[in-house]
DNA sequence: ACCTGAACACCGTTCAAGT
DNA sequence: ACCTGAACACCGTTCAAGT
């Protein structure tokens, strides 16, 4: 408890901690200060293990990300679509779970390890189905966006309903208007986080047949009329 | 100047003012204070239009979405698939316009009126090409979450370049080491935000390749296994 | 090397008061 | 109704100093 020149901590309970406190009070209420507090740490300590607050943010994402398994992506004991299957409702997941994740995602860059690492497992993916690295490139590309969209989606959906208050009062008024959106109204259930059949499902399936046919797993048919 | 009873800004002049520092200076840059300064107000006198510092920020999303024309999006005088392409470019354009915009997007519900209008336009779109209602929200949904996630590939990138700094040096250390992601490296520049033809375009022909099949503008023959 | 304490220049929001 | 001014409880970050 006392100053010390050893680590009390290290840089895994920083980011630990800081999880903690954005899955119970969201992004807004990560702070430097309170991340040191909660590990009984004075807010200028933290800066001994990352120089600035981004630089831990960005840690947070990393560690997010380690936790897919992209030596199962790699296996080809399975089909391909059935890995990126796996590999997309993990990150989907890995999203979902803690609050406010998603706005940490898209606060900086994605150039961490664990995410050029997935990318790179999604274009040799991709290749072993008898794809050009460059269409590879895209339509890993393409899944990484699908998955990210459904997860900003998936935010919005959720913030959404913890939100009940009079704060979307202004510059509106009568949104909800039940009879102004009425095909987004009768659908909304097809489309929710908890839907069954997913539409994250059916969205990455309609993807992957357009980008897999003429490929081994396609009907050697609509092969694409694109460079 | 002074004090007066007479409001002297209006909502449209303070999202505005509000874009400018987003556009400026980032994200992280728009506070109440800041508005009210640009504005020459004083900060609580922006609680006389808005409840809340987020009350704002939804404000701002639904300025964004205002400019879409939803209404090109509807008229059958060209085929459905380049009127989607012409309205998710637009989308993705808005968010590309402003740095941290997508963070913006991310940080709080998409329920406004322009937000539901865009969704009921693409539904109704789907089920003019032949689709069932549930198919064609389902469809509407991949489109959004397809050009909502490439926004964020879009602001992840941009804000990579941006930060060339020491910011970086920490968890990771030996990142951007060319042997470890080769095929990433090799295909950078068909992903990134200005490259011909986009990757965006490609994979939203890919993606409505897979949702049309079958349809009045597909081959009448991959349909669907799916529920 | 790791940590504290004080300080600087900021935040969002509330409240009483003025016109 | 619209605005100010003061106040409360916060921020990220820097810097000198201790062990």
């Amino acid at each position: 408890m006392k100053p010390g020149p050893r680590r009390s901590v290290s840089q895994v309970d920083i980011v630990d901690a800081a999880f903690e406190i954005l899955e119970q009070k969201g992004f807004a209420a990560v702070s430097v200060r309170g991340v040191a507090a909660a590990l009984g740490l004075t807010p200028t300590a933290i800066y001994t293990y990352f120089p600035s607050k981004n630089a831990l943010l960005r840690a947070m994402v990393e560690e997010l990300l380690s936790s897919l398994d992209l030596a199962a992506a790699a296996d080809t004991g399975s089909a391909w679509r059935e890995r990126v299957h796996a590999l997309a409702a993990a990150l989907r997941a890995r999203i979902a779970e803690h609050t406010g994740a998603m706005v940490l995602v898209t606060s900086g860059p994605l150039d961490g390890r664990h995410a050029l690492g997935l990318n790179e497992t999604l274009i040799a993916g991709f290749m072993a189905e008898g794809m050009s690295q460059d269409d590879a490139a895209r339509a890993a590309y393409a899944v990484r966006a699908h998955v990210l969209g459904v997860a900003a989606l998936d935010a919005a959906e959720r913030v959404d309903d913890a939100e009940t208050s009079a704060d979307t009062s202004t510059a509106g008024a009568l949104w909800s208007d039940a009879a102004s959106h009425p095909l987004t109204e009768a659908t909304e259930h097809l489309v929710s986080g908890d839907a069954e059949p997913s539409a994250f499902v059916w969205g990455l399936d309609r993807l992957l047949d357009g980008i897999l046919a003429g490929t081994a797993a396609g009907t050697a048919e609509g092969r694409a009329a694109t460079a």
